[in-house]
DNA sequence: CTGAAAGCGCTTACAG
DNA sequence: CTGAAAGCGCTTACAG
C-alpha cells in the first residue's frame, strides 16, 4: 500500500552481506572489497536508498550546543525584543533533540562589551553561533577566530561578505528603502516635499540606515516621477529636546515637506512629536512592528511601516544551523525574507504572528 | 552536559515497575493497579515526561492515505496553479513518514464534476483531506458524509462554519477587503471616484468577492475620510468583448473614477483594457500574484495586489492534518495568513518563495 | 575485509 | 494485574 522505503536491510540481502558492510560502504569507512562495494554502491542506487532519519537520529543521539549573540533589547531597541521569541519557537520544535541553545546579549551601544562577550563565549566553544554582525570590525575578527576553530556561524539582520559565513537570513536593505521610496512616492504630491530622517547614535546603525537611504533615492533616481524634494535629517540622539530643535528647524525652513520617512524603528519618536506638537499632518513612513510604533500605526498617525519579521529571522537560523549540524544539509546562503508592508488594517497578521 | 529527557525506563525505575507497566498507565490502556496508576502517574509528571516522537514513530510505522479535492488550475484561473507547490513543499519535509497523498482536482465551474469527484474518493476512504469548498451545498453534503465515516477534514480557500472541520488555513475574506479599501483611499483624491469591478462566472466567486466587497466598503463607512463615491460593476464573463463594453459604459458614466479596485484574480483583464483601450490612467488594485498580475505590477499598471498566500495554505493544511493523524495534535482551529500588500519593489520576495 | 550483536526509546503481543 | 521480549532501522565496537 505504501512504497516502503528501501533499507539497509534490503540492500544487503540483494549484495549477499551483511548490513555491517553495507553502512561501511555508504559511509565510507573501512575498508571493503573494491567489487564488493561496487555491488553495494549499485544495488543502493537502484533502491534509491535514503537513510531513515529516525533510527538514525535514535541511534546516534548527537547533542548540540548553540549560542546566539545578539544585542540586549532595551527601551531604546525594542527591535531586539523579537528575536528571542524567534529562538524559542525554533527550540520547542527541535525539543526532541539534544540541543542546547545559550543566549548571550551585549550592549547595543558597547563594541567592548560585544568583544568581552565574544571572546568568553569561546571559553566553551560551542558547535555553532547565530549572530548580528552590529560591529563592523569586531565582528570581523570575531568571525576569523570562529573561523579558525571551524564553528560553523549564521548571521541575522546584517552580514559582512568578507567572512565565510554559513548563511544569512534577513532584511534586503537596499530593496527595503526602494520599496519606502515607493510608499512615499506614493504619498506624495508633485508640490510636496521628502524628508528623511535618521537617528543614530552609533556608526553600526548608521551603516544599516544609509543603505535605506540608497534605495529610497535609487527608486526616485533617473526616473521624472519625482518632482518633490528630498531633504535629509540626521538626529544624533532621541531626547525630547533635540528631537523639537532639530524637527522644527527643518520643517519650517522647508514648509511643503508632506512625507516623512524614518530610517529606522524609532519612527514613534518622530510621529509622537509631529503629533503633539501643532504641526499639520505629515505622511510617517516608518521601520519594524514594536509596540510604541504599532499603537501609532493604529491611530493613523503612522501610515506604513515595513517590517522585517525578527522572529522569522532567529528562527530560520537556528533550523539552518541545526540542519547543518545534524544532516550534513547546506542551507541556502542568502535568504531574504519578505519586506512587509504593514498599515493600520493588516497590522494584527503581522504581530503575534510566528 | 545535556538534560536528558527523562525516558520509560527512568519513570519504570522510580515506580518499580516494568516499562511495559508504565507505556500502559500513560496511553490508559489495560487493567493497572489503581495505587501504581497513580504512583506512576506522579512520577511521569514530576520528570516532566514527554514521549520520544522518533522512537514512536520507528516503532508504529503507521501510514496514512491522504486527498486534496481542490479545482483544477486552468488559464482562467490560475490562482490554483500554486496549491499544489505547498503541497509538494509539505510532502517533501514528510519524506521520511510512509504518507501517501493524492492530489484529486474538480473542474473550476462544475458542480455536478465536484460531486463526481467527491463521491469517487470515498470509495476508498483516505485518512483525512483537503478541501476548498467552492460549492457551498455540495461542499456541505460531502463534509457531513466524512463526518459520518469519522474523515477529519481541513479547509482551505473558505470555510463553512456548518461543518465541524478540524481547522481552515487562509485569507480573512473580510480583513482583506478592508485592507483593499485602505489602499485605494490613499490613491484617491476627494474629487476622484472608484470602481469595484466582479469578474465571476459561478456563484461561488460571488460569495467570496462579496465579503470582499463588504469589507471593502466598511473601511469606508461612518468616517468622513470618503467624499469619492463608490461605483460597482458586475462583469459576468472575461470575452473581450464583453469587459470592453461593460468598462466603457460605465467609465464614460462616470468620468471621475480613478481608482478601480478588482476583487478577484482577474484584474489583468481590467489592467489590459485600460492599458490598451486609450482611457486615462487608473489605479489599479487586484488580487493574487498569478504571473500575469505580476507582469502588469512591474509594468506600473496594476498599483497593489493582495497576497493571500495559496501554497501556504496547502503547506499548513497538509501539517496540520499530518500533526493530528500521527500525533494527536489538535491544530489552531482558525489560521488567518496575513493579508500581503505587495506592489512592484517588494513583489519578488513573495514569489517563488515558500 | 566481513559478520554478529548490542542498543537508541518506544509499542505490542504474549505469557503468566 | 504485571513482566519479559521482540523489533522498528540505524550505528558502532568487537571478534574473527
Amino acid at each position: 500500500m505504501f512504497s516502503r522505503k528501501a533499507r539497509l536491510k534490503d540492500i544487503a540481502a540483494l549484495a549477499g552481506v551483511s548490513i555491517g558492510t553495507v553502512d561501511r560502504v555508504l559511509h565510507n569507512r573501512g575498508q571493503v572489497a573494491e567489487k564488493t562495494q561496487e555491488r553495494i554502491l549499485k544495488i543502493a542506487r537502484e533502491l534509491n536508498y535514503t537513510p531513515n532519519i529516525m533510527a538514525r537520529a535514535l541511534k546516534t543521539r548527537k547533542g548540540f550546543n548553540l549560542v546566539s549573540l545578539l544585542p540586549a533589547p532595551a527601551d531604546e531597541n525594542a527591535f531586539w525584543l523579537k528575536h528571542p521569541e524567534g529562538i524559542a519557537k525554533a527550540m520547542s520544535e527541535l525539543e526532541q533533540f539534544p540541543i542546547n541553545l545559550t543566549q548571550i546579549t551585549f550592549n547595543f551601544n558597547s563594541e567592548s562589551d560585544f568583544q568581552k562577550k565574544a571572546k568568553d563565549l569561546l571559553k566553551k566553544p560551542p558547535d555553532g553561533i547565530i549572530l548580528a554582525p552590529l560591529f563592523r570590525s569586531q565582528s570581523i575578527q570575531f568571525c576569523s577566530e570562529l573561523k579558525n576553530k571551524k564553528i560553523p556561524f549564521v548571521f541575522v539582520d546584517n552580514y559582512l561578505t568578507e567572512t565565510n559565513f554559513l548563511a544569512y537570513v534577513g532584511e534586503d536593505i537596499f530593496r527595503s528603502g526602494r520599496v519606502a521610496g515607493q510608499l512615499a512616492g506614493l504619498l506624495t504630491a508633485a508640490d510636496e516635499d521628502i524628508l528623511i530622517v535618521n537617528i543614530a547614535k552609533n556608526i553600526r546603525n548608521m551603516h544599516h540606515l544609509n543603505q535605506r537611504v540608497k534605495g529610497f533615492r535609487s527608486y526616485f533616481s533617473g526616473s521624472d516621477r519625482m518632482k518633490s524634494k528630498i531633504f535629509i535629517l540626521n538626529i544624533p540622539d532621541t531626547k525630547r529636546k533635540t528631537v523639537k530643535e532639530m524637527t522644527d528647524k527643518i520643517l519650517s525652513d522647508h514648509p511643503c515637506i508632506k512625507t516623512i520617512f524614518v530610517t529606522g524603528s524609532k519612527s514613534f519618536i518622530i510621529a509622537e512629536y509631529i503629533h503633539s506638537s501643532g504641526h499639520k499632518q505629515m505622511n510617517i513612513i516608518g521601520y519594524d512592528l514594536i509596540d510604541k510604533n504599532v499603537e501609532y500605526l493604529r491611530k493613523g498617525i503612522i501610515r506604513f511601516i515595513i517590517g522585517q519579521r525578527p522572529e522569522e529571522q532567529t528562527y530560520r537560523a537556528v533550523k539552518k544551523l541545526f540542519d547543518y549540524l545534524s544532516f550534513n544539509k547546506l542551507p541556502e546562503k542568502m535568504e531574504y525574507l519578505p519586506v512587509d508592508i504593514v498599515t493600520s488594517e493588516n497590522v494584527d497578521f503581522f504581530i503575534n504572528n510566528i
